[in-house]
DNA sequence: GTTTATACATACATATACGAATGTAAACAC
DNA sequence: GTGTTTACATTCGTATATGTATGTATAAAC
C-alpha cells in the first residue's frame, strides 16, 4: 500500500494500541501474536514491526496511556489541592480511581491486562520495577496526607501517618485486584466505594 | 523405555509437577511448553501427555498442593482453636501465612506463579473462579472470628465484623500481591509481620 | 509362562509464529 | 517534476509447539 502523510501514521499506530489492549484482553499477552493484532487492526504485520520493535513496546506504550494520568492525578488530588480535610483527600483519590474504572473502558481494561492477562517474567521485569516505583510514590504521597490529617488531630494519637499510609495502600491494591476479578460485580465492584468509606471511617478521629 | 512400577510412575508424575513449577517460575505460564516441561524433569513429553491431558491440568494438580492445604490452615487456626483470643487468631492465621512463604519454598513458588506469571484468560476462568470461592470462604471465617471478637468486647462499638473482616482480607491480598512482586525484600518482605501487626492495632479496642 | 495392560519413548503431521528481506506507492523535499 | 524517504504490504526461511499415532519393554494379572 501507499505512504500515507505524518497524522495517518500515528492514527495506525493509535488504532496498533488499541487493537493490542482489545486482543491483550481476550487471549493474554503471552499468547496473543503480532498477527493476531495486526488483524484486529486491521492492517499487516509489516506495520506493526514500523511502529513498534516487538510486543513488549506496544504492551508499555498501552500502559504509560493509563499511568501518566494516574500519577497526574494522584498529584493534583492528594498534594496540589490543600482546601480540604486531608482524609476526604485521601478518600476523593481512592474513589475518583474506582470511578475512572467504572468509566473508562480503556483504563478498565489495561488494569485488568495488567493484573491477571499478563506474565511478570524476565522480559517484563523493567515493567515490575515501574510498578512497585509508582506503588513507592503513592505510599509516600499517602503518607505525606496522612501527615497533615495528623498535624491537624483528625488521627487517633497512637496511629502513625507512616503505618497508615501502607495500610490504605496495601488495601486499595487488594481492592484493584479483586476488583478487577470480580467480574460479575456482586463481591467488590458494586461495593467498591462503600469499602473505601468504611476502611476510612477505621482510621477517623 | 520400560514400563516401571506404580510408585515410579508415581513418582514421576510428582517429578513433572514439580518440574512444571519450576519453568513455570522462570518462563510463565504461557510461555513454557511441554517440551520445556519434560527437559526439565527428564522425561519425554510421552510421559507428560500420559500422565495430563493438557498445561492447565498440570497447573491445576500444583495449586491443589498449596491451597488445599491452605483452607486447612485456615480452618484450623480460626474455627477449630477457640482458646485464644479471636484477634490473636486471626494474627496468627496472617503471620502464619507468611512464615509458611518464608519457609516454603514450594508455596512461595506456586503462589508467585498464581499471581504474576499466569495470565486468567478463558482456559483458566474455573481457575479464577476457585480463586473467588476461596477469598469468599476467607471473608465468611475473618467475619466469624470478628464477631466472637465483638461479642467479647474486643472491638471497638461502631466496627461491624463485616466491614472489618473485607478490610483485613483487602489488606492481606494486597500484601501478599506486594511480597510477592518486592524480589529485593526491602519495602514488603522483611516487613510483613509488623504490617500485620500493625493492621491489627488499628481495629483493637 | 503366557497374556495383557501400563508407562512411557519415538516419530510424524500439522500448524503457527517470528523476524528479516524485499517490494511499492505515495508524501515530501528540492 | 524528479529523487528520496516514509509507511506500510508481501514474501520467505526458519524455528518451534502441539497432539496423535505408533513402538516397546516390562510390571502385573491369570
Amino acid at each position: 500500500m501507499a505512504r500515507k502523510t505524518k497524522e495517518d501514521a500515528e492514527l495506525t499506530r493509535k488504532s496498533i494500541i488499541i487493537a493490542a489492549r482489545e486482543v491483550f484482553l481476550i487471549r493474554g499477552v503471552s499468547r496473543t501474536t503480532m498477527e493476531h493484532i495486526a488483524t484486529q487492526a486491521g492492517v499487516t504485520r509489516g506495520a506493526i514491526y514500523w511502529h513498534f520493535t516487538n510486543k513488549t513496546e506496544i504492551f508499555q506504550a498501552m500502559r504509560e496511556q493509563v499511568f501518566l494520568p494516574l500519577i497526574d492525578r494522584m498529584d493534583d488530588t492528594l498534594l496540589v489541592d490543600n482546601s480540604q480535610n486531608p482524609l476526604v483527600q485521601i478518600e476523593n483519590f481512592l474513589c475518583g480511581t474506582i470511578q475512572l474504572l467504572n468509566n473508562s473502558l480503556e483504563t478498565r481494561q489495561i488494569y485488568e491486562i495488567m493484573m491477571i492477562k499478563c506474565e511478570y517474567v524476565i522480559e517484563f521485569s523493567v515493567v515490575l520495577q515501574e510498578i512497585l516505583l509508582t506503588c513507592s510514590g503513592i505510599e509516600e504521597k499517602l503518607c505525606f496526607t496522612y501527615e497533615k490529617a495528623k498535624e491537624q488531630g483528625l488521627l487517633h494519637p497512637s496511629h502513625e501517618p507512616a503505618q497508615l499510609a501502607i495500610d490504605t495502600q496495601l488495601f486499595f491494591i487488594g481492592l484493584l485486584h479483586m476488583w478487577v476479578k470480580d467480574s460479575d460485580g456482586n463481591h467488590f465492584r458494586n461495593r467498591a466505594i462503600k469499602l473505601i468509606k468504611a476502611h476510612m471511617s477505621l482510621i477517623i478521629r
